[in-house]
DNA sequence: TAATTTAGTTAGGCGCACCTAATTATCCAA
DNA sequence: TTGGATAATTAGGTGCGCCTAACTAAATTA
């Protein structure tokens, strides 16, 4: 949470990050981006496509000019110096994988994945971009009985959205028939919905109802989450738990779909 | 890319996304901590967690107490209004979601999954996050061939750190001993470091190699580039390719680590 | 080639999230 | 009970990334 802004730099791209701001990144990446397209980048569709009034960018390449990212003097093209192409190259690299993880993997819609991989690709720590190319990897290429890994995580997508599917020797995971399916080891694993009065439970999974699992990210009670239940539910009345010191109102249909760890059968 | 201020919000939480800023985001989330952690929260004690001064956070407070997150009144003490704690909650049950995943699905070293996951929170949308949940209980509660994904995942992770300690049944993705692993269908999978001039291809995984995979993500090659082979290395020569109008330099090393996939075998 | 449109720039401002220095309130202990 | 330490606030200032309005240069076209 803590942000400083100097820091132990494990290599000169970390530098580059810590100097350049988002959105002079931004700017650098949209350069590139014409230039690729259109042979040259000018203010205006600079500014087009930032979404911003054409004086930020002018304003923005003399700063840029100044630490040598691009070449620029008035009303001449824009283009990028070898210091600048790097930088620019790294960062849509970055965002180009990061984005087909968010839609090739987990399916997520094209505008938002463009939104969240430009966000992910400023922030994420270099060794967590490496251990996203590791799972994408995993996910896609690792060929595990027949049928690669990232079908069966798809199917699971398609279950917990609704679409329910599943064939019967689907043992996978939280795909409704066999939800919850964990019980033994130390802890006893339950659905919140049978839980009494003042039990304590962590939250493992949420289940397959789409709508019911955004509105429990909505309500903050998420996998990991710890609580303890105050009121349960009936007649109409909902489940209340508390998480960090705040209530929770959970109805039936809800607390249904939770699948929680328990230390001790009553 | 494009960052519009306004826009279509799927619920109100969304809408209070965009009106607290990330940092009046952090600054409940330290308050609801803190109040959790030692029954008050007070300025001095916020102005160290936030890494500023105190002054900074006398302003924060009475701007959140004008938009009615918390409770302030001059040197009295700062508590959470019933809005601010819901909004507190929400991120911080994300936040520890978030960390969670990366720490213990992903194996992200600690401080840098607080890093990362706090800047996760703020920015990820939500049907993303919905998505990482999905993957996260793929991947730790999905029960399959006696072993839950994570320890395959795992086990992957382990290989591509270096430990080559990969058993011969592990018929698993990227793990030396069979990489590249998959040819046929409509491309052909190689390795880079088998191309010859002029090829196009695109890279589809990158080796167990740690250093290596960490200096690719740093020069820009990440699964999904497409390139252009300039150079061919040899005899202390290195690779030349061209991604996205830069040309990038491998050694001989590297480019054997990186399974690419062709068009056609010539 | 002069007139008009369009692209790009300068000038001047704004809000945000910080800061330091100076001031004031509060607490505690002699 | 009072003086000093500590906590908190006000005052005033900075840089960044954006804005509008006004101006200038370049391109088009009548």
């Amino acid at each position: 949470m803590r942000l400083t802004k100097l820091g132990v730099f494990s290599s000169e791209d970390d530098m580059v990050k810590q100097l350049l701001s988002e959105s002079q990144q931004d700017y650098l990446k949209i350069v590139l981006d014409l230039i690729n397209e259109k042979k040259v980048a000018r203010t205006k569709e600079i500014a087009h496509r930032k979404g911003v009034s054409m004086p930020s960018v002018t304003e923005a390449m003399q700063k840029l000019s100044q630490e040598d990212y691009v070449q620029y003097s008035a009303r001449e093209f824009i283009e990028l110096t070898p210091k600048g192409e790097e930088a620019a190259h790294r960062l849509t690299s970055k965002y180009a994988f990061l984005k087909h993880f968010l839609v090739d993997a987990l399916g997520i819609k094209d505008e938002i994945a463009d939104k969240d991989a430009c966000k992910l690709e400023h922030y994420l720590d270099k060794s967590t971009l490496d251990r996203f190319i590791l799972l994408y990897q995993f996910l896609t290429e690792c060929p595990k009985s027949d049928k690669r890994t990232i079908n069966l995580f798809k199917e699971c997508i398609k279950a917990a959205e609704g679409d329910f599917l599943c064939d019967s020797d689907c043992k996978s995971c939280f795909i409704s028939s066999n939800f919850p399916h964990r019980y033994g080891e130390k802890t006893v694993h339950t659905l919140l919905s049978k839980l009494k009065r003042g039990q304590k439970g962590r939250v493992i999974m949420l289940g397959p109802d789409s709508e019911i699992r955004l509105s429990l990210i909505d309500k903050g009670l998420l996998p990991g989450s710890e609580f303890h239940v105050e009121e349960i539910g009936g007649a109409g009345r909902p489940f209340v738990v508390q998480t960090d010191g705040c209530l929770i109102e959970l109805d039936k249909a809800a607390a249904k779909m939770i699948e929680v760890a328990i230390e001790q059968p009553e």
